[in-house]
RNA sequence: GCCGAUGUGGUGAAAUUGGUAAACACGCACGACUCAAAAUCGUGUGUCGCAAGACUUGUGGGUUCGAUUCCCACCAUCGGCACCA
């Protein structure tokens, strides 16, 4: 019987398809279980080693919960849209379209190689009507709710994809597809407002299931800050002298009100509104407004530089009074506060604030300590900031209080007096939406000129993409589609009046924010979704998926979910109950890129060895949370082991026939140990354990022979790992079963089984090992304190010395400290 | 700078609550089969040592009868954030 992988995996393949194997009725599941992993974005090159990493690992977890007895749902589809698969379609010199065809085509080509058991029936694709109609709706839906909205701000722009992107596809300054160092420009674009629902993402965070180091980034990137928000008052005049009424306020942010006494003297951002108001005031205006216009030409990267020199101006004739001790303090533009964060004005607190403290230096400016480590003002003189938490001096009411209660103290006497209040702050910032491109669902808003803007109604749906042969963009600020004059031309729904399209395309995350919502849902045409199947099938049991989406995917299909909750869709906020993030795969060591020629192309190693061995390499490198490293011997290896079990056939044997299977069955007692421990390992995604395991039994089964019943138990176990192969054997075994080995129960563990008869004791004199000897596992403490003095080996070692006490750990252990 | 992860043989890696470090696999060596090779099977394989034995989980300390595991300090690599008040 030789092993011919490609016979076996054609037919079972086709026999999956032909029988519908994988598909799961929606409605009549009695158990349902949502394994869901992260859709494609698919690449010219076709599916990434790193893609088939995660997708096996995933189904291995499907087949296993299958095995449990779960209706296990496991869908797939492509996330096509977007300036990754549009960039590559323009560098080639095709269509996008003609590109997104083919790319389909080889997706699921390869997809279908690797045997993973999806739900082929409910595929979606994000660039098809039939979905980004519904992404259409989606907006809609959040225009409905104030959630979608247009403001002008500081955007980031890349000049290469010629787009704006969102702050979470700026990854270390750079625009998240095509590494090119990313600007800030002003400009208006559509937002979507996840900053309302700041709070429940981090809060939810603490109740969910997920990879803790992904929760630690979502946890950072939304950046909670809890502080108080203090409003000065605004004077026209100087410092000394006399001072003009109030004509403003000032509100700033801080997270230590506790150092208010502190204060010496305020900064505003350049941007900030204050300058404009009052610029007739402002007896340096010329100076201001040159040190505006400086920053202005400083590009983003000089402007946040972190070892530049803190530089501002003071804006003469307008001082600030601090509420809590009268004082006068000056005002300063200086760039170091930013326009995008709190109310983008900052009271400074030279003494304990690092940046305060270098400005105040710089500018000669007064340095007050109002807080030390030990309650008692500093001999020496600051050499730096004092940030860290202490106890409150030259502060009035809050002297000799601790940090933590000079907050709380200085926060209700602001709310009593009314100049302030405790404020919660976000670092998370509103998700920019819009793209000048093309490939994407086009926005479906219309602006009319005398009723402003109006959306699409949601017969109307979908806008169509328009075909068009120059798709590239131009760079100035609109997307492709403005070319378009049948597009961009229509009538104002509301007046009938001339109107224009939205011509900017959504961003291709607000497509995957929600595809896991429409996987349980493709049969229905008329609407995007369905209450019922949402209530039967959500929240995700299990996701798998990379950690790059941390914040990206993970964060705005939270957000969608919370949306969509609010809206009555949901019943859970919290899409993916579960989630675990998968590790890089790499070769040799190495990152595969394509510049250096070492990417793994699945295709190949599936040709000659099959998927079965290319899936269980793939799970057998290493732990999934840590990702592992390709090795063509690897690879090898594990086509011998499976090869190897398919030998297993021809050893099987009624029992009476075996030898070696005495009385006391060892082979028994791994077997159970084996049923048991692989399902725990399972259980943990601790996949390359189960393997190991799994491979111990199998060299005992082929040493020893074994039952048919027994290797069906291996065949089994096998499922998760190689589909193809239990299948096959399955069906040569010819057990008399009324289903397929897909859709068997685990075997069934017998604990008395795996009981050991005996067991290795080990003898340690002061922690070291000095002997193992032989004995009952249910032995004394006293027995064993007497087999250890009296072997020869621990006499030796412990001569005339004295026994001081002996340590015995049941079943493992007994040492003798001297 | 802040937050997080990782560091174990020649290599990929294992190690329930602290209790036999290196399971499983790769590679290598030797052997069997073969005219030969491949494939397959068997034996060995942390380091030093002929051996008895000693040493060994990034480095240095600590707690403990006993530490890969807990604590402190440091080093290296990778990832996230970064003038966020």
């Amino acid at each position: 019987m030789e092993y011919d992988h490609k016979k076996i995996e054609k037919k079972w393949q086709q026999l999956w398809e032909q029988n519908k194997t994988n598909e799961v009725d929606l409605d009549a599941a009695k158990k349902p279980f949502y394994n869901l992993m992260m859709f494609p974005y698919p690449s010219a090159e076709g599916l990434h080693v790193g893609n088939m990493y995660a997708f096996v690992h995933s189904d291995a977890y499907g087949r296993f919960m299958r095995l449990q007895g779960y209706d296990v749902f496991e869908p797939i589809g492509l996330d096509g849209f977007g300036i990754h698969a549009e960039n590559y379609a323009i560098k080639i010199g095709e269509h996008i379209r003609d590109v997104s065809m083919r790319t389909e085509a080889n997706y699921y080509r390869q997809l279908k190689m690797i045997g993973n058991q999806y739900a082929w029936s409910h595929k979606v694709e994000t660039y098809k009507e039939n979905y980004y109609k519904w992404t259409q709706w989606l907006f809609l839906k959040m225009y409905e709710r104030g959630l979608a909205y247009r403001k002008k701000s500081l955007v980031n722009w890349c000049s290469k994809c010629k787009t704006v992107l969102s702050d979470e596809q700026i990854i270390g300054g750079e625009c998240e597809r095509c590494d090119t160092e990313t600007e800030k420009k002003e400009m208006k674009q559509w937002f979507f407002k996840i900053t309302d629902y700041a709070e429940r993402l981090h809060r939810n965070l603490e109740g969910i299931d997920w990879s803790e180091d992904v929760k630690i980034i979502q946890r950072n990137w939304i950046g909670r800050k809890v502080g108080a928000e203090v409003n000065f008052d605004v004077h026209v005049g100087g410092l000394k002298g006399k001072v003009g009424g109030k004509v403003d306020e000032l509100n700033i942010f801080t997270t230590r009100p506790d150092t208010l006494f502190g204060v010496t003297f305020m900064v505003i951002c350049p941007e900030h509104a204050l300058i404009n108001t009052y610029k007739s005031k402002i007896k340096n205006y010329e100076e201001v407004l040159d040190y505006l216009n400086n920053i202005k030409n400083k590009s983003d990267i000089e402007r946040t530089d972190l070892n530049k020199d803190k530089n501002g101006v003071r804006i003469d004739g307008l001082v600030v009074v601090n509420p809590i001790n009268k004082k006068r303090v000056p005002v300063f533009v200086a760039d170091y506060v930013l326009p995008n964060y709190g109310t983008g004005a900052i009271m400074a607190v030279p003494a304990h604030d690092e940046r305060d403290f270098e400005f105040a230096k710089k500018y000669g400016l007064e340095i007050v300590e109002v807080v030390s480590s030990t309650g008692r003002m500093e001999e020496k003189e600051l050499v730096v900031a004092y940030s860290e938490n202490g106890i409150s001096i030259n502060s009035d009411l809050l002297d000799g209080l601790k940090t933590k209660d000079a907050k709380e103290k200085i926060i209700n006497w602001l709310k009593e007096s009314n100049l302030g209040k405790e404020k919660i702050n976000y670092r998370l910032r509103d998700w920019c939406v819009s793209r000048q491109r093309y490939w994407g669902p086009p926005i479906p808003m219309i602006k009319c000129e005398a009723c402003g803007w109006i959306p699409v109604s949601e017969e109307q749906l979908p806008v169509r993409l328009p075909e068009m042969d120059d798709f590239l963009p131009d760079g100035k600020g609109k997307g492709p589609l403005n070319k378009i004059d049948d597009f961009v031309q229509v009538d104002c729904p509301k007046c009938q009046g001339d109107a224009r399209r939205e011509t900017d395309v959504s961003d291709p995350f607000v497509d995957s924010s929600w595809y896991y919502l429409r996987f349980l849902c493709t049969e229905f045409e008329r609407k995007p979704l369905d209450k019922e199947r949402l209530e039967k099938w959500m929240p995700i049991n299990m996701y798998i998926g990379g950690k790059e989406h941390s914040v990206l995917h993970l964060l705005y299909s939270r957000f969608v979910a919370m949306v969509m909750c609010d809206i009555g869709y949901l019943k859970e906020e919290e899409p993916f109950k579960q989630f675990r993030a998968h590790g890089l795969i790499v070769r040799d060591g190495a990152k595969m890129s394509k510049s250096k020629g070492n990417v793994v192309n699945p295709d190949e190693y599936i040709k000659v060895y099959g998927a079965d061995t290319v899936r269980m390499y793939l799970m057998f490198v290493g732990d999934m949370r840590q990702g592992g490293d390709w090795r063509d011997t690897g690879v090898r290896g594990m086509y011998r082991f499976v090869k190897k079990v398919y030998t297993l056939l021809g050893r099987v044997a009624p029992l009476d026939q075996l030898a070696d299977r005495g009385e006391d069955d060892d082979f028994k007692r791994l077997l159970h140990k084996t049923i048991d421990g692989v399902k725990r390992d399972m259980e943990n995604l601790k996949y390359n354990t189960a393997i190991s395991k799994l491979m111990v039994l199998t060299s005992k089964m082929q040493e020893l022979g074994c039952t048919r019943d027994e290797l069906g138990d291996l065949v089994v176990m096998l499922v998760p790992f190689a589909p193809h192969l239990a299948e096959e054997m399955w069906e040569s075994l010819k057990l008399v079963k009324d289903k397929g080995v897909l859709d068997q129960l685990w075997p069934e563990f017998d604990p008395s089984l795996a009981i050991e008869k005996v067991m290795e004791l080990v003898l340690q004199v002061n922690g070291k090992i000095k002997a193992k000897v032989e004995v009952l596992p249910d032995i004394m403490e006293h027995e064993a304190q007497k087999v250890a003095l009296e072997n020869p080996k621990i006499k030796g070692v412990i001569g005339d010395k004295k026994v001081i006490k002996m340590i015995f750990v049941p079943g493992k252990l007994l040492n003798i400290v001297i």
